[in-house]
DNA sequence: CCCGGGCAAAGTGTATACACTATCGCATGC
DNA sequence: GCATGCGATAGTGTATACACTTTGCCCGGG
């Protein structure tokens, strides 16, 4: 085999493990060794350095020299700095929109939360979080502007890792309803009030994450009842 | 030579490669032939592959499937892109630096400032080009968010490659004065000021780019005389 | 019984070998 | 003379080989 799709099968290794984080199935501290996952996807070591090379710069993965990759694990203080560039990032975006915007991507902004709605009703743990995040990239495309989707892009991949080791305790509808405020103040071209709607949507969801370590778990959890 | 300074040489490569684009030792479009970094640097061209798949996440350099690799060559809606984002994060950056900076960090700025006025007195152009936007840097850092930090410091190394392919006609002092009068409000801790102070600042370096492709070049840069 | 050193297995880090693709020169035919 | 196709060369894409580091295990000493 040689130069046929090479950033093909770098990028579906990449794509395969995201996924597989994203959803859980890999738990963040597991080890992924190299020949290892070469074996499943019957390939040489090289495309999975790879691959794993650039899970890294997504900051999915760490590379710890000479003892190999690990799903990654952000600390509570990684956590609240994403946070705080989404709000950065993310206000800005809205206020821009709500000048730019066009009817027909506020249309299809409703058709998104009509899904997310679908989705909430139904249950569907693994479908309901993808879109929920998938809204914010959504608005980020709209602007218009790759560079932007792009770092948001990667923003909340890393959310969705900080999610789901900080176990949310926010609710689905909680968030699906906020998505459908924020909508509607765009669709008024209300920027003040997207603006604080937006920021306002990432603090409640920074907050329901525990980040605060409660009390000495380690006393209580280790003392025989 | 094995599992010694692993990360550590193929960082070598990509500081030597970032730093000779940024200082212009590299210009846009120019080949990277894998073969001959790796004689430079006297290392196999598995490092030196690394090296460039980094740089290409970093935008500085792309990678053409079975061509190899080139310096980039941002194109004008990637500049656009860049500086719209930059305006965004840095915006929100300096407001929020006006309510949490301290009088030791203000003095930090300060001391910044004096080695740039030095810089461009001297004429110093190199040193002076990375002074500027090492200015940003340092803005970044004082927020103490890596994670911003890290964007930012990804947003300037491309805005120093789109600087240098669209000729800017900014001048080195017009930025400086624009730095003083920014630290100025920040010290008042004024963030309305600042914001608009640091939004001018950046439309002015994107409006002195030559972003706008005035009327067929090719037609009378043809025509001999 | 617990601690410390050393050996062996597993796994990463780098180099090299090989396969294939793109490019350029050249000859051939029109 | 110019276009077209073929062959050689340079260079990328992937696999494999080998060196070294880490780590768990075992054994001997305290």
């Amino acid at each position: 085999m040689a130069a046929a799709p090479s950033g093909g099968t770098t990028q579906r290794i990449v794509d395969a493990i995201t996924t597989a984080i994203v959803e859980r199935r890999l738990m963040p501290g597991t080890k992924l060794a190299e020949q290892q996952i070469a074996d499943i996807f019957e390939v040489s070591r090289t495309l999975v350095r790879q691959a794993l090379n650039q899970l890294s710069r997504d900051h999915l993965v760490t590379l710890e020299p000479a003892r190999g990759a690990f799903v990654a694990q952000p600390s509570v203080e990684e956590a609240r700095q994403v946070f705080e560039v989404r709000r950065m990032l993310e206000a800005a975006l809205v206020k821009r929109l709500c000048s730019a915007i066009s009817d027909a991507q506020v249309a299809e902004l409703r058709h998104h939360l009509k899904t997310e709605l679908e989705a909430v009703q139904r249950t569907d743990v693994t479908g309901r979080t993808r879109l929920l995040a998938d809204f914010h990239v959504v608005l980020a495309r709209m602007a218009g502007n790759e560079v932007l989707a792009h770092m948001l892009e990667d923003l909340l991949s890393r959310s969705s890792l900080i999610a789901l080791m900080y176990q949310s305790t926010h609710s689905a509808e909680h968030s699906q309803d906020e998505h459908v405020a924020l909508v509607d103040a765009i669709e008024r071209r209300d920027a003040r009030a997207a603006v604080r709607l937006m920021e306002q949507h990432l603090r409640h969801v920074e907050d329901n994450l525990r980040l605060h370590p409660r009390g000495s778990d380690l006393q209580s959890a280790l003392q025989p009842v």
